[in-house]
DNA sequence: ATGGTCGGTGGCCGA
């Protein structure tokens, strides 16, 4: 099975891009991000006509997430329990939905960008990962053996090689310690970005700015990840950050991330009962 | 070429 996370930075002005994409890379589930649009404005048709199923949560055109599935989709989540809210009154954003796609609970996460140190973004930032690490913490104690994948845009490069350049940075968030010590808390509640070991850097990001050519002169981040419970880590067998797909017009400015799961041991065991392997010999 | 962005929106904001 094939997971992906991508930004799409708006999925009305990219449909066909991203239907194409979809298609080509052979994706089974996609947690996509900022699909900047509500719910009866999201281009369904376009993926139910090639054999996906679409869970969206969009209230503006600000955030939206999805997750497109083409081995089912069930429990349908939106948004987590303590989830922060934002504005005033506060109210929580359509940052997070949750879905249950070929046994893995697959959650597309859009963590606020946090804007300046010194802005209310910033600590909203904080406080919304600290909520999700108190909630994935609480999924994992309830079911250690829960196969489920954070997925999304973290806003977050966790170490100096996620940046091109430390200097660029000085006072900016991204890569400040307590953004880097909330997301380290996600990955030590036990869930490894699995990722990174398939695309080590330096030099290896997931997301340029529009501006400036950052892509060309390769200037980018490594801010979108896939963090997968212990069950659901150990059935990675490679993974990809698909740096093609930033190129040419119409292009979001994240490339998205690809991770490939090996079967479970069950669906193995399926898998042989119906090739006949395992058959009880016929009388 | 010594600069250089997008998207959604509605008369700027967010990234």
């Amino acid at each position: 099975m094939r997971i992906a996370t991508w930004n799409v930075n708006s999925v009305r002005a990219r449909a066909e891009r991203i239907a194409a994409w979809l298609e080509r890379s052979d994706i089974d589930v996609a947690a996509v991000q900022e699909t900047k649009c509500r719910d009866d404005q999201f281009p369904t048709e376009l993926f139910t006509e090639l054999g996906y199923e679409v869970a969206h949560h969009g209230l503006s055109q600000w955030n939206g997430v999805a997750v497109l599935s083409r081995v089912g989709i069930t429990d349908v989540q939106i948004g987590f329990p303590g989830q922060p809210g934002w504005g005033d009154p506060a109210a929580p954003e359509a940052r997070a939905l949750g879905a249950t796609c070929g046994g893995v609970r697959v959650w597309s996460l859009y963590i606020p960008n946090g804007r300046e140190i010194d802005d209310p973004h910033y600590a909203y930032k904080l406080r919304w990962l600290e909520a999700l690490r108190d909630y994935a913490a609480g999924c994992l104690a309830t079911d250690p053996a829960a196969q489920m994948a954070l997925c999304g845009d973290f806003n977050i490069a966790p170490q100096d090689d996620d940046v091109w350049d430390m200097a660029e940075f000085e006072g900016r968030t991204h890569v400040t310690k307590p953004e880097r010590d909330a997301f380290r808390a996600v990955v030590d509640a036990g869930f490894a970005e699995v990722v990174r070991p398939f695309a080590p850097g330096p030099g290896v990001y997931t997301y340029w700015d529009y501006k400036q050519l950052s892509f060309p002169k390769r200037k980018g981040m490594r801010i979108d990840f896939v963090l997968a419970s212990p069950a659901l880590a150990a059935r990675v067998s490679g993974a990809l950050i698909d740096r093609e797909e930033r190129k040419g017009k119409g292009a979001s400015d994240h490339a998205p991330v690809i991770v490939e799961l090996d079967r479970t041991a069950q669906e193995t065991s399926d898998a042989a009962d119906a090739a006949g392997a395992t058959a009880p010999p016929q009388v």
